[in-house]
DNA sequence: GACTGGCACTCGCTACAGTCGAGTGCCAGA
DNA sequence: TCTGGCACTCGACTGTAGCGAGTGCCAGTC
């Protein structure tokens, strides 16, 4: 059952305007609203067409018409046209991130920018340990049994851990496994190192090992196996607009998932290079987020993919202006991050 | 104007009731839930006096009473008779926070046993760096002209800051550096720093001054001046229990306020040795959290303080109970902090 | 003087009926 | 294939009425 031109037309602008209006859509005010060049009657027989297949649907007999997620589906797919930044919102961007000192601090002001500009939630995965590559592994004796391993990533990411060592170590024996470590790690992938750190083990003098096999086995279990990964939220406050019609009433569910890290890491941390993921309500493995749809994409210094980033909101957004605004700021941090 | 014995018995019943039930309490219902010994009518006599002193207040003509902030503060100061955990939850506390292998692990878990307990929205705040002392500060050069300042706190936290120096510096002059920087501030508090960190520059000599007077400026604005503080939010989910009833039906207000690191901080930062403080509607100065109320205390290891943590949740909240929680999870994660 | 039972009154809640109007589906005709 | 017209549906809103929880007040009792 083919849909032709005047119906994907049909669509579009029950789409748009139910966006807009947040109010279901009428074959009257449709072609008020449209250069359709046709009459209401024959858009409400378009409309009949558009309900059996299912892109949109009634909310009762005398109400106007209301996008599907399938409706929505088509739309981003094939009808949305791509949304040009205006100038205020590019200059927005550049404001924002200007002068951010560290990591930390770059993700935060990406998280809230996005929740700004796109007024939805917004998600930032900081960049991940297993994409890092290891800069430098610095050991602070804290005790004589005790050290603070802190490992710096190429992605700008500090992570740190407290080590509880089998017996005192003396602090030229600190700077030997500094040294053994440093050697043997520096430049690999984190998801890479397994085998290194074994290796490192395995290579130590006798005098070292029961020190270094403590060490590395927290450095496996607590960087690689236990994949550190951090995520920042934003714009919480974004789910109250629209009153209570979107999400079905309750916030319950949506809050609910936002806490779980490893929700928000399946939403957004599964990014592909330079594609922009675009999920709508059902579409969502996530029980608690089927009345939600996400914008999200990859991020990375160049064309490399470190982490991920999107939005989150009700299934009836603006996709063209999200889509847009997630990749404008994805691109802005890759940009960020290449200069370090 | 006295009130007597029975009347701040009924006042003490009224809010009992209304907190557990959530709706307006009557005359009738409150002489049959409890044993005030007298007739409804006598207990309308308290009530309209308890209702001119401004203690409780009748949604409408026909409707019972509900308790105002004024109620409230008087039912927390003198009415509220200590309520003690039950072992479940003692036992909660124990195994949540067992296992923690770093600052950061504790204060999650920390943040999520304690909205899970009270069923409020857990604000936990990191331990102070005003309020802790240099444990150790490391220099790892990334380029010859840059360096990652990494200080260790005694408190377990551990901050890390971009340095770009003004021009190359030779490895063995980092060393130098590191050494000189940790002879002069390892041990001290971080708020008494800054004269500490003058003297630094002055007395280097002229090869190595740029130097440290660029990191020293970076050491004095980020750590110092930049207050870094920093907070864990959990429970945001629990806002939506009580429908919309609770926070005059609209979420928004306190779900911004949440959002701003420098509210929250205000909210449970302020904390003074062993005291609870309990913040009820009104008494917030904060705008957005007038239908809120606030339980906090401060927490460190042994009698000192080093950060605050509480919860957050409708005026309409279990006073005792919340704060016989807060309490004892602050006391819990002092212990757990003292044992590093 | 303090407490109580009784009584009239208030007023929010619910149910029900009636009206209005936006929006539809369908059909005959262009 | 499109259009104008028309009957129909049904949610939203309004007004009315009865119910009942809860109150304030008052006269009477201990």
């Amino acid at each position: 059952m083919g849909l032709d031109d005047r119906k994907l037309a049909v669509l579009r602008a029950i789409v748009e305007d139910y966006v807009a209006t947040q109010e279901p859509v009428g074959s009257k005010a449709l072609v008020e609203r449209h250069q359709l060049g046709v009459s209401p009657a024959t858009v409400r027989n378009d409309m009949a067409v558009l309900e059996e297949e299912g892109y949109i649907r009634q909310p009762h007999t005398s109400a106007g018409r209301v996008p599907t997620d399938r409706g929505y589906r088509l739309f981003v797919d094939r009808l949305s046209r791509v949304k040009p930044l205006s100038p205020a919102e590019r200059r927005a961007i550049e404001r924002f991130l200007v002068g951010a000192v560290d990591l930390d601090d770059v993700v935060h002001r990406t998280v809230r920018l996005l929740a700004q500009l796109t007024r939805q939630v917004a998600v930032v995965q900081y960049p991940s340990l297993a994409r890092s590559k290891v800069r430098h592994l610095e050991l602070v004796p804290i005790s004589t049994t005790r050290l603070m391993v802190v490992m710096i990533a190429d992605t700008g990411r500090v992570e740190q851990r407290l080590v509880e060592l089998p017996g005192p170590v003396a602090p030229d024996e600190v700077t030997d496994l500094r040294r053994l470590v440093n050697e043997k790690l520096v430049g690999s992938r984190l998801s890479d190192t397994p085998p290194l750190v074994q290796a490192l083990v395995d290579e130590s003098t006798p005098q070292l090992r029961p020190a270094m096999a403590t060490l590395s086995s927290v450095l496996l279990e607590t960087l690689v196996e236990r994949h550190e990964e951090r995520i920042a939220l934003a714009g919480t406050a974004n789910l109250t607009r629209g009153g209570l019609l979107d999400f079905q009433g309750s916030l319950r569910p949506i809050l609910e998932a936002l806490e779980e890290e490893v929700v928000l890491l399946k939403l957004i941390g599964e990014a592909e290079p330079s594609t922009t993921r675009v999920l709508i309500g059902d579409e969502n493995e996530i029980d608690n987020l089927r009345a939600a749809s996400v914008v999200s994409t990859g991020y990375g210094p160049g064309s490399t993919i470190v982490g991920g980033l999107g939005v989150l909101g009700p299934t009836r957004m603006d996709y063209p202006g999200n889509i847009a605004m997630v990749r404008a700021v994805a691109r802005y941090v890759g940009e960020l991050l290449a200069q370090n």
